[in-house]
DNA sequence: TATGAAAGACTCCCATC
DNA sequence: GATGGGAGTCTTTCATA
């Protein structure tokens, strides 16, 4: 808002791709449903189905639309369960890192990992049946690598979730 | 594995559908790339186009299949930063939890929220570009909610993302 | 922008176990 | 009777002019 700077494409080679208003749009339409028919989104924004349709394009192939997949309900699929595991290590080596990279790899049941600043080294969130598929999960783990601390957060509620990112910083 | 139950539905009132192995590989080709061609699927599962179809059909029915929706690149999209949020509150009501629910669900930047057992009574997933906008969504949400605390982790990497949830337990 | 060709999705019906 | 396969129609995508 307070921001009149010319925008840095940030850390890619910058190819100076732009994309304006409209592409905000059509992205926000995506990422609701990405089998919205073309002709729905022209019609929406204001174009013809062309144009738009180039426009989708020219954003998978910037790679700006990293893909389209098929949301699965967790509960029906019988993994109601989400926890959320903080790690810490003592062993700050990149062997360590690399182990670990390729335990989290394999295990279906980890959804996302991430590497932090802080107290607590990594986060990661699992998706489970329940608390023994979550003991099982968290066996396998300690099974195979050294932890300094463990610290389960189990999720008692989904209050948000959404895999669509604001468009509004594009 | 070691539990040989006839195995419950969960929650639901149980219309007592099955999904078999068929579907669980055409659900994980499906939760990789949501068009595939209903062709190469039924191939790689050994099946003919139309029955293949009528699964996928029968799967979205049942609400397996939520929807499908456009992945895109946070890098690209200028939102590089994700912060995980640890919060808590002395305010144990329903009104608050009701102005929480409303609060994170009007930020675009909050991706998921969660309430949690333990200490840290809920934890958010936010994207955002840099550690300004960060700080300008903390503001946001101080300046709306009282919280007794508020953690911040911020992620320098992410190891793993996948919104690909085990098919193993159907 | 509009037209058209090609590919894929979806429907109906028949065959089979 | 439930499940798989096959042919035909129709929408949607994509490349012309």
């Amino acid at each position: 808002m307070t921001d009149p700077k010319p925008r840095k494409t940030g850390s890619k080679p910058a190819e100076s791709i732009t994309f304006d208003e409209i592409d905000q749009r059509i992205l926000d339409m995506l990422q609701q449903d990405s089998d919205t028919p073309v002709q729905a989104i022209s019609e929406a924004v204001g174009l013809s189905a062309n144009p738009c349709w180039r426009r989708i394009k020219r954003m998978e192939e910037a790679g700006l639309i990293k893909g389209r997949v098929a949301l699965v309900d967790q509960t029906r699929a019988n993994v109601p369960l989400t926890v959320f595991i903080g790690v810490s290590t003592s062993r700050h080596e990149i062997d360590w890192l690399k182990r670990f990279r390729a335990l989290i790899d394999e295990i279906p049941e980890v959804l996302e990992a991430y590497r932090l600043t802080g107290t607590v080294d990594y986060i990661l969130k699992v998706a489970v049946p329940d608390m023994a598929s979550y003991d099982a999960v968290y066996k396998r783990m300690i099974e195979r690598l050294e932890f300094s601390q463990v610290n389960s957060m189990i999720s008692m509620e989904e209050l948000k979730f959404t895999t669509a990112i604001p468009t509004k910083y594009l």
